[in-house]
DNA sequence: GCCAACGTTGGC
DNA sequence: GCCAACGTTGGC
């Protein structure tokens, strides 16, 4: 089983709105990264864990944890000339962006903010890819160690 | 295949 | 709103 990471804009989509989901669960569409199209596609599995991030906000950091629920399936997003991610060098017969269905497993007891996080950059979250210079991967793994330690601190 | 231009991400 | 970092595009 693996831990991962995934962003989200809370003004897109909050943890909240996922809480407001029925059964908790939502499809996680809209990526259009290929390092992150390939983690989706190719290692997450249904049972992994992932702490859900806020971005791009005023309080950016880990607001809870999912869990995939359903493995990688074509993003049909990609095919709607009407959607905001829609691509047109994506078909059916052969998709280029893929999602996983994620449901929540909890709200983190506090936000755990980006700031309190790159305090530990140089310690125990040394190689954590949310603090890598320049980061913008919307979907990245978490080690077990770093998934821990922050269990640790909430 | 190189690389400049451009668009996007996301912290601040 | 600014801007650095990065990915993608497209001319050559």
């Amino acid at each position: 089983m693996n831990y991962w990471l995934i962003k989200s804009e809370p003004e897109t989509f909050s943890i909240e709105d996922l809480k407001a989901e029925p059964r908790r669960t939502t499809h996680w569409d809209g990526v259009r990264n290929y390092q992150a199209r390939n983690f989706i596609r190719d290692e997450m599995k249904r049972g992994d864990l992932a702490f859900f991030y806020h971005s791009n906000c005023e309080q950016p950091g880990i607001v809870g944890i999912v869990k995939v629920v359903k493995e990688a399936y074509p993003d049909h997003t990609a095919f709607d000339p009407t959607d905001a991610h829609y691509d047109a060098k994506s078909d059916p017969s052969s998709p280029r962006w893929y999602m996983v269905d994620v449901k929540l497993d909890r709200i983190l007891k506090r936000l755990i903010p980006l700031a309190e996080l790159k305090t530990h950059a140089d310690g125990a979250l040394r190689d954590f890819a949310l603090l890598r210079r320049g980061n913008r991967l919307s979907v990245m793994p978490v080690s077990e160690q770093h998934w821990r330690f922050i269990l640790g601190i909430e």
